[in-house]
DNA sequence: TGTCAAAACTATACGCCGTGAAGTTTAGAT
DNA sequence: ATCTAAACTTCACGGCGTATAGTTTTGACA
């Protein structure tokens, strides 16, 4: 059988048809939480498409009914966990709403780095090489996450511009030195939000994923004792080279 | 015989001896760098004692006469290539010595980015997940080269701090925040740069490694045209931020 | 209710990989 | 000339992704 096979044949009319496919979807998930957990106790690499048959009881083979190849679940699951990492730095921007630009630009890339050394491994499958072999496909592996993490980022961006704007005056950034399905996000949610203000937020995102990603792979560890010190600094200085005001 | 085996047992003395150590470190020499064509070719994953051996004519276990593992073998291909990139940044630095601290800010950056952006499967091997199941030694796997990095963005930070030094007045770090290792070098170097300047220069590392790690595992291909145009935003906010005035 | 096609799964096999054990050739040392 | 150890090969094991072919299960329809 084909693995991009999505539904039975006969259009879903009886209940035992939506037993086929909701026992396809259960196995589908438990492939992924498998794979998820393989990956949380032995990092991405003892994602294999053997060991999770070995948890499961079943052949190795058995999992080309749902995935066509290795990369295709590896994508489903960066994808899955890109999500998860949109969601939590989602979240605390949403839920910091009422706070002062400082504290929630602050709370989001907190939210950042605490997911990132909650799931260490989960950061490596989506922003490291994630497996062995793997390559992603075309347009990468997780383009909505990413985009989501890009808006969000925006939205710090905007929430900073009031205060920042004058330090960028001589950024000569234009809108086609973005990709227009960036912008089709960005602009519509951020309409005072101009070129360099995007340019902003991609350099803001630099920052952070590389403190993170020096951290998570422990390049800080033999050089400082504390990377909570120098991250709580990083934001510091960060609020204060956007020009923001302490608050109150 | 055990990989281990540094010398021959005799104390040489003799050509004939010399002989065998030249042959000895020819053939080390020959694995290293079919192991580097090897990933300059195919990516880190590449790397596989088989094809190397393949590569030269020879049975994979005989590499287990010069590498005691496969880890060992990409570890020293690590610091290899880690002290690559430290001689080219170095070497930026010191060209650039006459120059106006902007400028050599500017140069020790763009040397980074262009050492990775031409090697960026050594990037990925030396601050990525090197290879399938690899796990570095204690300690690090290029601690050296590491720490040469670091000195080197001292430097920087030191460079900078006459005119950065006012914006870290409430930065309350100390010593004992970093590693001993790492201020043995550090502070005889650069005497008057304090815990703050340190931190700064950690910081520093985090901005570039950043920008430059997203450009190279193509997170910012699907949101912006010209990386390079970001990263010169960013080399001018950086002089911006540290209150360099601009050279005349 | 019996039949049948398709879905789900297993068995076998191939070529990769790292690596251990044992055997063979080669060359420096005495 | 002889001996020893280094250098290298051969064979083997278990693990990997995955292609092919065969088997069992199960929902759909006459």
């Amino acid at each position: 059988m084909a693995a991009t096979t999505g539904k039975t044949t006969g259009a879903a009319g009886r209940g035992s048809t939506g037993r086929r496919e909701r026992l396809r979807a259960e196995t589908t998930a438990e492939i992924k939480s498998a794979a998820l957990e393989l990956m949380a106790t032995g990092g991405p690499d003892a994602i294999t498409l053997r060991a999770i048959a070995r948890e499961m009881g079943m052949t190795a083979n058995a999992i080309y009914g749902y995935f066509a190849t290795r990369d295709e679940l590896v994508t489903t699951l960066i994808n899955d966990v890109y999500t998860a990492l949109a969601d939590a730095v989602d979240a605390a921007w949403e839920s910091s709403a009422a706070a002062h630009p400082a504290v929630r630009i602050s709370a989001w890339a907190h939210a950042f780095r605490a997911w990132a050394l909650t799931n260490p491994e989960g950061f490596r499958l989506v922003y490291g090489d994630p497996v062995p072999g793997y390559r992603a496909p075309e347009g990468g592996a997780a383009p909505d996450a990413a985009r989501r993490t890009c808006t969000g980022l925006a939205a710090l961006a905007a929430a900073a511009w009031p205060h920042a704007r004058q330090h960028y005056a001589d950024s000569d950034f234009a809108w086609s030195d973005f990709d227009p399905g960036l912008l089709d996000k960005i602009r519509p949610a951020f309409p005072d939000l101009p070129p360099a203000g995007v340019a902003l937020a991609l350099r803001l995102w630099g920052h952070l994923h590389g403190l993170v990603s020096l951290e998570i792979y422990g390049h800080l560890r033999g050089q400082l004792a504390h990377p909570d010190k120098l991250f709580e600094e990083e934001l510091n200085q960060l609020v204060r080279t956007l020009g923001i005001p302490r608050p109150a």
